[in-house]
This record gives C-alpha cells, sequence and structure tokens, in this order.
DNA sequence: CTGTAAGCGAGACGGTACGTCGAGTCTTCCG
DNA sequence: CGGAAGACTCGACGTACCGTCTCGCTTACAG
C-alpha cells in the first residue's frame, strides 16, 4: 500500500504515475472533507469532484483513511513549535500546538475523530497515522522536552514520555470527548504542573 | 430518541412496547458489537440477530450509536472508584477507572473511538454520550476530588475539572490517539503529580 | 368476507357495528383515492384519514379492492339507462352509460384498471366486483337488448350477451388498453353496426 | 429508460453493459412472472434469481412493469397474422390474434392486466407499453383491413381503427373485465358483423 | 342494573420490498 | 499500457405498508 507517492526508480517501461491526477485527487479531497465533513466523505465523490476514474484512487491509496492523511499532510503538518530558548515558552508551544491541531475552527477536530477511529480496524491506517503525523509530532516535543533537561529546567531522569502526554493529552482529550472548554489558560496551568512536578522515571 | 425505557406515565392507549424486543435488540447489539465491532455493526444485522424487524429499532433508537449507548450502558456502566478515605488511592482509583473503560480486553476501546467519532457530527448521539456516560462519571470523579479538598490534601481553590483531566486525559489519549503504553505505574505517577502541584484558579 | 355490512341477526351480545366509523371509511376511502389513486391508496393512510384503527378496516373488508367497491359503489353506482321505448337511443345509453363509466374526468378510469388488476389474482375481490357492478350492469343491459328483441328490432335468437359486449367493449378497450380516443360518434356507429347485423345464435 | 439493448455507436470509454447479466436479467423476469404473476413479481426477486445485484436492474430499467415488457417481447411478440389473401380468414386472424394473446394458459392475461393498470399511473410505462406492443399490433391490423378495402370486401372509407377495435375489444373485455366466455364461434361471429356493417366514416 | 362480550382507537410487532448509495472489483477503450 | 469511464456484485441504508397482535376503553345486549 504506497501511502506516498514516490516515483520508483526501478518502474518498468510504460507511462508512469500522472501527477495531474494525483494532485487533483488531493485537492478534491481536501475539498469535500471541508465541505461534508470525514463521515460523509467518499472515494465515489472525490473520484467524481477530481474528474478522475474511481480505480485511479484505490491503485495508490489503500483507504479513505490514507487519502485524507497525504491531502491534510500538506496543509495540515506540523507547526513547528517555536524554539525561544526558553524552557516555560517552548513548553507553552507544545499545548499550543495541540489547540490548534484541534481547532474546532480548521474542522481538523471531527477529522482526527474519524481517523482515530478508523485506526482501530485498519492497521495500515493506524501505521500511516503513527508515522506520517503522531510519531514525528512527538518526536518534535521530544526535542523541547531534553532541551529543557539539558537547560536544567527538569530533573534528569524526565520521563520524556509522560511529561508530553500531561501537555498535550488534556486538549486532545477535552477537543475528541468531553466537549469541554479549552482555554487560553490551560497552556500555562499544564507547564506550570508540569514544571512543579516533572514525572522522573 | 429515547434513550432509556422509563415508563411513560401519560402514555396513551394502544399497544405496549414489547420488552422481549427490547432485550433481546440490547443481548444482540452487544453480541454483535463483540463480534465484529463498532464499525462493522450493522442495524440490519441487529434487526436480523434478534429476531426483530428493523422499523422495531428505528422506532425506539435514533442511530447505531444511541443503541450501542444503551446496551453498553448495562454492562459497561461506571464502575464505582471505592471510597477508602485516603485522598491518594481515591484518586488513583480515578485513573484505575479510565484504565479499565479503555482497556482493550472488553474491546470497549474500539467501540468508544466509534462513538467518539460519531458524536462529532450526531448532535443527538452527542448528547446522548455525554448524558449517559460523561458527565455522570465525571460527577462521580468529582466527589472524590472535593472530598480531597474537604481532607485538605488539595488546596481549597483547586480546579476541580482540570485535576480530573490531568487525571484521565492521559490514559484516554494513549489508548485512542497515540497507540502508547498505559503501564501500571501511570495511576501512581499521575496522582503524584496532581498532589504536588494542584492548579488553583 | 363481509363486503356488505348487513346486520348478524344471531349475532351475541356484545357492542354492535359503529355506523360512524363505518361512514368514516368509506368517506375517507373515496377522498383519498381521488387524491392519489387506486395504486398509491393504502390501508394505512384510510385509517389516519378517517380517524380509525387499522384493525377495523381489516375487521370489515378483506382488502383494498373491496373497500374501493363498497365506497365506489354508493357514488358511481350505474346510472340507469333511460327507457325511452325507442330501440335506438336505449342502446345507444349503453354505449352512453360506459362512455360514463370509464370518464376519466371522476378518475373511475384509473380505478377500474387497479381493480380489473387485481381482481386476476385475488378471487374474493373478483366475485365482489362481479357480484357488485359488473352483473348487475349486464342485467340492467340485458332488459334493454331484450326488449329491442320484443319490440322486434332485433331478430329472436340474438346472442345479447355478444350484443351488449359489441356495444360496451370497444369503449372499455380504448379507455383500458388503447389509449384511444371515444368521440361522441362512438354510440351511434356501434348501435348502427349492432342493428344492421345482431348475431344470432 | 432504455428498453431496448440497441448499441449506441456513439458510446464513451468504459465499460460496456454486460451482455450475460442482461439475459439472466430477462430469464428470471419471465420465470418469476410465470411462478408468481405480476403483481407478486419484484425487483429484488428477480435480482436474487438472475444472480445480479438490485442496481444493475434499476440502471436499465425505469420500473417493474418496463423490465416485463422487455422480458415477454422476447416470447410474446405479435404472432404475426397469416395473410391468405381470403379477408374472412385474415379478419379472423386478428381475432384469434387477440385470443391467443389473452389465453390464460400462457399467463399473459394477468400480466397485462397488470401493465394495464400500471400504465395508468406510470407515463412511461404506458408509452413504452404503446410503442413496443400496442400499436405494432394495430399497425399490423392495419395493413390487413386495408387490404380488404383494396380487395373491394370492405368499402372505401371504412373507419379502420373502429372496425379493428370492433373485432379487438370483445376479447380483450371479457377476458380483463367480465370474465366472460372466449368461444370458437367469436371470430366468426364478429368478422360476420364487421363485413355486414363495416362503419364508414 | 349489571356483567360480559364484542367493537373500538391506538399503535407496536415481525416482515417484505422499496429505491438509493457507496464499496471495491472488473472490463473496455482511448491517447 | 496507464488511466478515464463506468458497469458490475454486494450489502446496508432508512422508509413505507403489510397484516397481526395486544392494550385499555366504551358500548349495549343478556340475564
Amino acid at each position: 500500500m504506497p501511502t506516498e507517492g514516490q516515483a520508483d526508480p526501478t518502474a518498468g517501461s510504460g507511462r508512469r504515475r500522472d501527477p495531474r491526477s494525483h494532485q487533483a485527487i488531493l485537492d478534491a479531497t481536501l475539498d469535500l472533507v471541508e465541505d461534508v465533513g470525514y463521515a460523509r466523505l467518499t472515494i465515489e465523490g472525490i473520484a467524481a469532484r477530481a474528474g478522475v476514474g474511481k480505480s485511479t484512487i484505490y491503485r495508490w491509496w489503500s483507504s479513505k483513511g490514507a487519502l485524507v492523511i497525504e491531502a491534510l499532510g500538506e496543509v495540515l503538518d506540523p507547526p513547528p513549535v517555536p524554539l525561544t530558548g526558553d524552557t516555560r515558552s517552548e513548553l507553552s508551544g507544545i499545548v499550543a500546538q495541540a489547540m490548534r491541531l484541534y481547532s474546532d475552527e480548521t474542522g481538523a477536530r471531527t477529522i482526527i475523530a474519524g481517523l482515530v477511529a478508523d485506526m482501530h480496524h485498519d492497521e495500515d491506517l493506524r501505521d500511516a497515522l503513527l508515522d506520517r503525523f503522531i510519531r514525528p509530532r512527538r518526536a518534535g516535543n521530544r526535542v523541547i522536552v531534553e532541551r529543557a533537561i539539558a537547560r536544567g529546567d527538569l530533573p534528569d531522569g524526565t520521563d520524556v514520555e509522560l511529561v508530553i502526554d500531561r501537555l498535550v493529552a488534556p486538549v486532545s482529550y477535552r477537543a475528541l470527548v468531553t466537549w469541554g472548554e479549552i482555554g487560553d489558560d490551560l497552556p500555562g496551568a499544564l507547564v506550570d504542573a508540569v514544571l512543579a512536578h516533572p514525572n522522573v522515571r
């Protein structure tokens, strides 16, 4: 299941993947997911909007989710946390990044909810999501936490993973599950807690 | 959309709801959701398994989600956190409760993911989920946190909601989103953090 | 299958048929068959319009057709052919009666088509139709033809049934099957033919 | 609504209609209409019997009636009236053709009744029936009557349409409506009448 | 005058079929 | 020979009615 369109250099003769179709499909996916949301998004609809046969989509993507991942990737890729050199503001940046990601205004919240549900019965999609979105973002956040340790603002032995989750999870949880308010005071509160009591393994 | 079967005292004349069908539908739903998961669960399948007409289901439930909520309610209702009188163990209980809820073994994790996704495009379902599951459980947890405040283990002015989320969200987040490990040391770590730095409004 | 409401003198105790419901059902049937036609007429719709339970309809009529027969009977009963004493005008009356019956304006044509179709797979309905409508009307027409014979305008031994059919069938055929024009010159033409060559057995 | 499968020379690309499905559907329709009659014939049943998806049927036919027309067409197409050169026998042939058509043994009578009823609330079906069956057969009969005129056996100015109806209508009427006997003496009697008194416009 | 046997409205029940939609696969033709 | 077009089988959707079946009530004869 190729989730990315990297051209295969060992490809035989014959016609190569048409980049115009590729782009049209991604564009159509974005358009449609914005219009109708993830749940009502259909391959058929994307094909029609893109002016493309359904089989062209199935040839290159294994599922609706895989297609959305690639389409969203271009638009919604991890807005990097600014490295200010100040631990407090960098950790706040982690929370802020999550808040932006789950923001209702971009419609991303609904899409994430859909992808998350689908990844529970589609292993390929799970791998794609983890590889493409979740792990890269965590890697970036890990760097920040490790800088804070190096700087001495967090103790050696800090459980980096847990610290990240303590910053990000409340945002995700309120956005996806409890429909709770996500106010501007949240980053400060979470960062305070982490700095006051970082978990040491 | 009646989600609960409380008898309507103002009921008119006419034949009453058949409790045997009602129960058969709930049982079939549980059976099937276990067998095939939430995503592949169909009204048609439930009706067939229950030996019931589809219309009997549609008459009483507005969606697959609403039906699952009621069916799961019987089995999965908030296992109450034991009130030991000890703040540390009671707060741990909150985390443990969440861990049990999202446990993979009951299959609940996948179901929750599906319900969560659906609640983002189905207002009725959202209300039902919040009323039936999310808010009651939070209410129970709120009591526990307030006991801790009363006991003096948490300061007056503690942001109760945030404390609950700091305990529960990491579990939910790892279970649903990051597919991360949820170890037995998690409750202790999270409770430590909360007690060491409870957020005060 | 009681098609008529004749009271059963051997009835036990208990409540008798409510004439108000009976009438309301017939009225509703007429209303509805006019609004939506025979094909889209439903028992459920009639019950709702009449403010009556479905079972009350099923208790007294065996089918949609039986009900329509009784309801239409009141409105559409054989408009008798005027007995003028003149053979030509009386025979013309037979044709004119048929033309009125199949007239598009009363909507009867569509209803008759529906009843005719149903009588081919519903023996009760067939009997009811024949008893209630077809045979009585034929009996009336037979009288007219026999008067013509008695008067000497048709020979002894005339095949009465065939003469009637030669007058009525073309109207029915054009109305139901060929969608052909049924002009005012038709009665004259058909009567001429019958008088010029009555079939003798 | 394509009722006939004539290949479209301007067809675009894409997969073409599968003739195996087409034939299977027509065969299943014939089988089933024979087994259960027109009224109990269902699209669902046909699809199942043909081993075909329902949508394949709906893609090519607009209604049960349209499908039956095409399916019957193959089996029941106008058995041509033999042109013997003898007016009396040719006109008799018209009646005999009708008698065969409405014959109970082929089951056609019930089917015709159903189609006739449906054509009263389905314009597409009406057009299809007229184009496919009624008008072609009439055209054939018109030729016969015109030959009789040319031969001098019927006068110039004969109302051809009315003559045809005088021959065919009694058969149709007795078969569909009055459930009357259709004996072997009927053609002779009707032809006699027509020849004795053909209507002149 | 009362008991009881219908009839009644309401409407839930198990079903069947509807016509539509989308999934994922397969075939045909065009550039 | 890749890709568009689009027909294919399949399965589920949510709706409409079917004819049957309780319900709890009214009604009106029989005793």
